[in-house]
DNA sequence: TTGTTAGTGTGTCATTTGACACAGTTTTTC
DNA sequence: GAAAAACTGTGTCAAATGACACACTAACAA
């Protein structure tokens, strides 16, 4: 059966997590739509529940929160090609404790909730599926998350070098550096010392 | 069905993430096993892959791995009563990078990979609980530990203070500031400011 | 274009934190 | 029960960090 070549990309990318039928990706495809944003605009809106799964196919899109000053603290970044979504919002159906803006013109493939449990419902191979991958995904994030914890704020942004290249051009400074738990200018001060050294 | 009292308290923890049926709920049981350790004793050796879950009954453990100095780095303080394993080695077959030891006398269920992989391959009923068990205690604890590290470190003592009160009271100073990422003279700076003021 | 806004680079300074030192206490071991 | 080991409380000091200030640049709208 033949996509679009960027549908091809997602599947390649779902088939990573196990075998697959043709007839029961086909199946889940049918699920899944392809959307774009311009820079700047809201994929996920403050206190909107969100009732879908996202994978983000081109651009990067920034999720942040607002502290009491009104200030964005970072949850994430995120750029292709990996399936998320905003747990305590998608499980609890809870409304967003953040909002998602594109970083640049985005374009992103979207799976609700009505088409997450539909495929989770249609046979075991699919559900096998779907909790493969939400296993993977959340422990993968956990993993990376307790990891990230446990190191210095140099040391971070090494990883982030080395593990997301792409992320650390195309983020805005104070995005990262909230990303990284540090104000903007101890991010300079990292930067500075590891351009000099 | 009539069960150890304390195999009962087991019982209504993972009812609590949905409906099972009796029979169900019996074969589970089967693959449970009721063990101990005295303080000290180790449940989990560094380097050896950990091919089990588990859920504490009674008492406490010390999840930590070592730095290049030797230094315990915690990851984290288990008590009754919740399921929990090594995620890393888990999942992925590794020698675990952490070793775990018994704080106090412990008393514990112990699920091996065997029998998980038996529950799930059993029925839909039995698949659909441990996805959901799984799920839900990773997505959890995710959610749990991106908020603390958003916190500073008298939030998070705080945070402990109202969430974990027991884990405050049992844990060493040593164990419970490298878990809270801080030295074990910040979370007495802390403590001490929290008692004067 | 021009003005406005948002974002960035960089210096100073106060605060927080970690590293170290050492005495006192508790726990373990023989 | 005595010695050893591990842990805890607390002080000093240096390093890391955040808060603030302000000039500079880039992006955007009228």
């Amino acid at each position: 059966m033949a996509y679009l070549y960027s549908m091809q990309a997602l599947i390649d990318y779902l088939n990573g997590f196990g075998p697959v039928s043709e007839a029961n990706m086909a199946f889940l495809i049918k699920y899944i739509e392809e959307k774009t944003l311009k820079k700047g605009e809201h994929l996920i809106n403050l206190g909107q529940p969100v009732n879908s799964m996202y994978c983000i196919e081109e651009g990067y899109v920034h999720c942040f929160a607002l502290n009491e000053e009104g200030e964005r603290l970072t949850r994430r970044i995120e750029g292709p090609i990996s399936c998320w979504t905003v747990l305590e919002s998608f499980y609890d159906l809870e409304p967003s404790p953040v909002e998602c803006i594109a970083l640049s013109p985005v374009k992103y493939f979207e799976l609700s909730r009505a088409g997450y449990d539909a495929i989770k419902a249609e046979n075991e191979e699919l559900n096998g599926l779907i909790s493969r991958i939400t296993e993977r995904l959340l422990s993968n994030k956990l993993i990376a998350t307790m990891k990230f914890s446990s190191m210095t704020p140099e040391e971070r942004y090494l990883d982030m070098v080395e593990n997301q290249p792409d992320v650390v051009k195309v983020a805005p400074v104070q995005a990262l550096a909230s990303f990284m738990g540090i104000s903007r200018e101890t991010l300079h001060r990292i930067r500075r010392k590891l351009i000099t050294s």
